[in-house]
Parts: structure tokens; C-alpha cells; sequence
DNA sequence: CTGAAAGCGCTAACAG
DNA sequence: CTGTTAGCGCTTTCAG
């Protein structure tokens, strides 16, 4: 007879905790349910004053720390943040991932590390391996192009928030601005400043290669007759890929007036390797980068860049997940823009 | 009567689940118990290789993907390694990061990113939100100084290894390479190429700090009326702080023939100050780096510099956690040294 | 090799 | 405002 019986128990199957600390030993200590010593935590203002005193009191003498997978799991809320840089060694996007880092972390959420490679599309494995975590948002460097990537973050039903670009079709929410209409303002700087014979120096990576879409048509608008010239870099790039680059460019038939640079630390490469030919910069060439990075500034003669706040965007997608957490309609796209910083050296 | 009666039913407490695939809904695609569907998943060798097959389509038929938060919670293993690093913009740990999360991403874990700060020591807010996330291991760069945030860890019970440095009362693991070390190998490098009035240009953060200790006193053991010139600039160190800082040297009554700086970022200052001022170096002024960083080989002239391999760091970090893992007893303490790079700046 | 039950530590949902 | 109960989705444990 299956009867429970107190003769006939069940065998108990043991499990034993991780004997660390739990919510339950902090209630008991204080002497109150589980769950008022949950909400003494999480939400104080649902709870008797005294009662989070004792909670608090019962939190420092058991040394408790909650644990949040647990509590992520009960309450389908992570607080994770999944971030994927294209590669953790490209400083571009520091500033970005930092204050990215920073918001969030102000409000209790903590930041996932994905790294996608410069060369391979986002890889649906890297992607479920960070979906598996069941973060509350994801967020990514740069547009979401493979079908696959986009099918299972929609599947994923997770927010996604596509960063440092505007791509046409967005897969949820955006903060960027057009890496497009950045090559064409560097065409347009510079042409405006009286260059001729303009020439491009471009990582092989999507964002640099939209810069230089954009650069390159602007260019032939404005004169189609004009010849520009360009190299291509690989990614990540470097000081010494931009004195290669100029090399190279100036062991052409007709050398540029103007290099426009895929990030400020090839346009150095490209100051240095000028300056170590006795070249003046910007008399006989102009130099231009893209980053406005810290040291841009204090080159010799300081980097005339385009500047896009990493900073700005970082914060604006931390807002935009906060809103989005807190049911509040969140904008969809956020265009930040970018701005000339006008320096020596163009 | 509180008996159980089917007519007087408690009343169910709904708490629908997430809507999400499940094991279960897995289990059942593929006509097998949940727990079976799991073994197949996670330790296929020991499951029928019919029903590892089964299994696998009925992920693909159903999109399943684990939610990691459920596994971690029940087999408190949360595949989870929390890293912090004292600011996410310096540039020095980018590899380091880059080669440990790479490492452990290959086998299944993933990074959390934490920031301590130069400034502030670790705090035990950080620590705590790291550590609710009961990660499997801490990686913290430099050494935990502060009591409070020793004593958080000890009893957090989890693995860490504080790395980028060789504390005389480690925690539990290190990887790292003695910092004072640096800083006398700096200074009798300079003084055996015969300079004669060595300077140190310093980062205000624990690390460069050691370094520069070593220094001045390598320098004052070899000759104990040597004089040093040393200045002191805000971290993260940018090439504009060099630059100032070079200028700040030159003013003084004996400028210096040779400077030390706390990163090949503040050392591509000075060689950017100096070049502006028509110095040559190393003629003039011998300029040595810490860093190794990227552009250190390209820089002109080429850079001398102590190169500490961020990568290998990252590697053997990644190598003890996964021993600690395994039960291994892994190493305790491992010395990756430095080595000085010899190029024409020093 | 496969399965059933129990439970990881927490919070949602409901009842008082 | 406080408490009770029932899971969240997975893996451990034990039994077959």
C-alpha cells in the first residue's frame, strides 16, 4: 500500500545545501518570515521600519550574501547585461563599454562579456552562450547582419540594443549614428579645406568599411573626376599599419594631399611615419582620424578627428534599458551624431 | 477539516513559467526523461548514442537553449568568472582580459566584468555584487590590500587569484611577476647604458607605485648620491600627462639624460615632447616604457620597453581555475616574469 | 544506461 | 504589513 506511513517513509534523498548563509538563516535570525526578510532587502518601503532593522542587524552578524542566480530564477529577472565588442583589444570602444559598465552597475545590473571578431559574423554559438544566461538585455557593437544571429535573438525574446550604427533595419533598439555620414564629412572636411587628391586608409572591419562607402561617394559627388586614393588595414589597427599605409601611399604615382584614417591611432602612425620623412603635416598633408581618442589632443601637431561619444552611447543605452525594465515605452533609436574636432593637423 | 478532498480543492497559486523552451519540453519531443535529456546534453558519453541523437533533434526541432541560471542554482557550478580590473579604459590589461576570457570561453565559461577603480580600494559593494553572483572563480588585477575585502573573499570560500603582481600574503592563487622588480631592472638598465641623472615619471596607482619604489631604490643601492628626478602624474596615464611631464623634468636646474615611465603610453609623450623640442633621443634623452604595448615597436624612434605578457597572464589564469575545477590541486603562485625589450629609444 | 523524486535559494502570488 | 505556499528550470541522488 503506497500509503505515507511514518513506519514505511520514503527514504530521503539528501541533498545538502551549499552551507553558506541563506535568506532563510538571515529570517531566522531575525526572527521573521523568509519572505519579509526578502522584502526588507529589495524593497524596504513594503516593510515595518523595525523589521529591516532587524533584517539589516541579522544580514551583518550572518554575513549573508544573497544569491542571485537563485533569485534571478524566481524572479525571470537577471539584472545581467550580455555586452559583445567586436574585440576587447580595440580601444574604440572602451569609453563606451565603460560608462556602459558604470550605469548599469548603478542600478544593481552587472555586464557579460562577448567578444564577436572582427572577421567572423556574430556566431550563434557565442550568442546562445550568452542567452543561456538569460541576460536582460543584449547589447552590441555594431548592426546585427547574419539571419541566424537575428532569428535567435528574436526568438530569444530578449531587448537588444544594436550600438555605433544606424542600420536600416533594426533588430530592436539602436543608440549609433551613421558610419556613413562620417566618411562623408571627413570627404567634405577636407575637400572644404582646399584638398585635391584625398586618400583613405581603412580597416577591413563592417563600420570602417560604411566610412569609407561614405567617404569615397561623397568624394566622387562632389567631383567625379576626382581620384582618391585607398588602402585597406586589418583590424585591429595599429600605430605601425598606419606608417605602412602611408608608405604605401606615398610610393604612388601621385601622392595624397590628405589621408582620412580609420581610427586616431593609424592617423598617428600616419603623423609619425610623415614626420619621420620631414614632411609637414599639415602643409603637404593632412591627416584626419576617427575616435578623438584620449592622446589625439596632445599629438604633434594635435589630430584634427571626428569624434563619437562612446560615453554618450554607452549611457544612452543603459537609459533605454532601464525604460524598457520598467515597462516605460523606450525609444527605439537614439542617433547620438558625431562632430568634427578641428585640430592642427587638418 | 484540513484534509486534502478533491471537491474542496485549495485553490491553485498560478505562477506560469517564462513561456520559454524548457528541458522538459525537450525531454518530452524527444520521448525521454527530463534527466536523461539533460545527461545527453551535458555528459553525452554516458547516454545511448540513439538518444543523444534523439535528444539533439528535438533541440533543434524545439530552439531550445538551458537557461544557465537553473544550472548554475542546482549544481552550484555557475560557469562564472568574475574579473576586475582597476579601470576598463587602461589599455595595459586589454590582453590580458582578451586571452582569459577567450581561454575560459572555450570551455564554457563566461566573464563578468568588474571595475575597482585606481583610486578607491576595492570596495565591498563591488565585491559583494560580484559575489552574489556566486561565481566560480575571482580574478582580481593586483592584489586584494584591503582587510574588509579580504575578508569577504575568505569567506566567500570561492577561488581567486589575484594576478599582475607577487604579494607577499597572497590570498589563494597569483599570477603575476614582482613589480619592484620592474622597476630595479628599469633602473639598471638605464644606468648600465651609462646615463647618469635617471628620472621616473610615475602613475599614482598601488602598481606603478612598486615600480617606482624599486627604482629609486635600485638607484640609490648602486650609487648612493645618484639623484633622481621623479614626478608623479594622475592614472590612467594618457600622452598628454608624458608630455607635461617631460616638460615638468626639462624645467627643472638638472633636466635628466634618461626617464623611466609607468606605461609606453606616458613614454610616447615624452618622445613626442622631446621631438617637439628638437631633443634627440637617445642621444640626449634615453626613454624607456612598461607596457609593450602595440605600437611601442613603431614609434620613432622604436621603444624601449618592459614587456609583462598580459596574454600568458591571462592563460595561466585561466589554466589554475580550470585545475581548481578539475580538483587538481593547482599551483598556488605563478611567476611569469618580465623582460626588457630592447629598441633604439634607451 | 535510464528514470523518479527532491531540492538548489530565491520571489510571485495569494491570504490574512 | 506579514506570512504561507508553490514554483522558477535545472541537476543531484538514489533506485531500477
Amino acid at each position: 500500500m503506497p500509503e505515507d506511513n511514518p513506519t514505511t517513509a520514503v527514504k530521503r534523498r539528501v541533498r545538502r545545501g551549499s552551507g553558506r548563509v541563506t535568506l532563510a538563516d538571515v529570517a531566522r535570525a531575525a526572527g521573521v518570515a523568509q519572505m519579509t526578510a526578502s522584502r526588507a532587502l529589495n524593497s524596504p518601503e513594503t516593510v515595518n521600519p523595525d523589521m529591516v532593522e532587524r533584517v539589516r542587524q541579522a544580514v551583518i552578524e550572518t554575513g549573508y550574501v544573497p544569491n542571485l542566480l537563485a533569485g534571478a530564477l524566481a524572479s525571470a529577472r537577471s539584472l545581467l547585461v550580455a555586452v559583445i565588442v567586436p574585440s576587447i583589444a580595440s580601444t574604440i570602444y572602451l569609453e563606451f563599454v565603460q560608462s556602459l559598465r558604470g550605469a548599469l552597475a548603478s542600478k544593481g545590473y552587472q555586464v557579460i562579456l562577448g567578444e564577436s571578431d572582427y572577421e567572423h559574423q556574430l556566431e550563434p554559438a557565442l550568442l546562445d552562450a550568452l542567452i543561456a544566461r538569460r541576460p536582460d538585455a543584449i547589447v552590441t557593437v555594431g548592426a546585427v547582419r547574419s539571419k541566424e544571429g537575428r532569428k535567435r535573438l528574436l526568438a530569444s525574446a530578449i531587448p537588444v540594443i544594436e550600438t555605433w550604427d544606424m542600420p536600416a533595419q533594426s533588430l530592436d533598439m539602436v543608440v549609433g549614428f551613421s558610419q556613413p555620414a562620417v566618411g562623408r564629412a571627413a570627404a567634405e572636411y577636407l575637400l572644404g579645406e582646399g584638398r585635391r587628391h584625398v586618400a583613405i586608409i581603412s580597416a577591413n572591419d563592417d563600420r570602417a568599411a560604411m566610412r569609407a562607402q561614405g567617404f569615397l561617394e561623397a568624394v566622387k559627388e562632389r567631383d567625379s573626376a576626382a581620384r582618391v586614393e585607398s588602402v585597406s588595414i586589418a583590424a585591429p589597427s595599429t600605430l605601425g599599419e598606419g606608417r605602412r599605409a602611408l608608405a604605401d601611399l606615398l610610393s604612388r604615382a601621385t601622392p595624397p594631399d590628405a589621408v582620412f584614417c580609420t581610427s586616431d591611432m593609424v592617423a598617428l602612425g600616419v603623423l609619425t611615419e610623415a614626420k619621420s620623412r620631414g614632411m609637414k603635416v599639415p602643409q603637404e598633408l593632412a591627416v584626419m582620424g576617427y575616435g578623438d581618442m584620449n592622446f589625439a589632443a596632445d599629438t604633434d601637431p594635435p589630430l584634427t578627428t571626428i569624434r563619437a561619444d562612446g560615453k554618450v552611447i554607452g549611457l544612452q543605452a543603459a537609459r533605454l534599458i532601464f525604460e524598457r525594465a520598467s515597462k516605460d515605452v523606450a525609444e527605439r533609436v537614439v542617433d547620438v551624431g558625431f562632430s568634427i574636432v578641428r585640430r592642427a593637423s587638418a
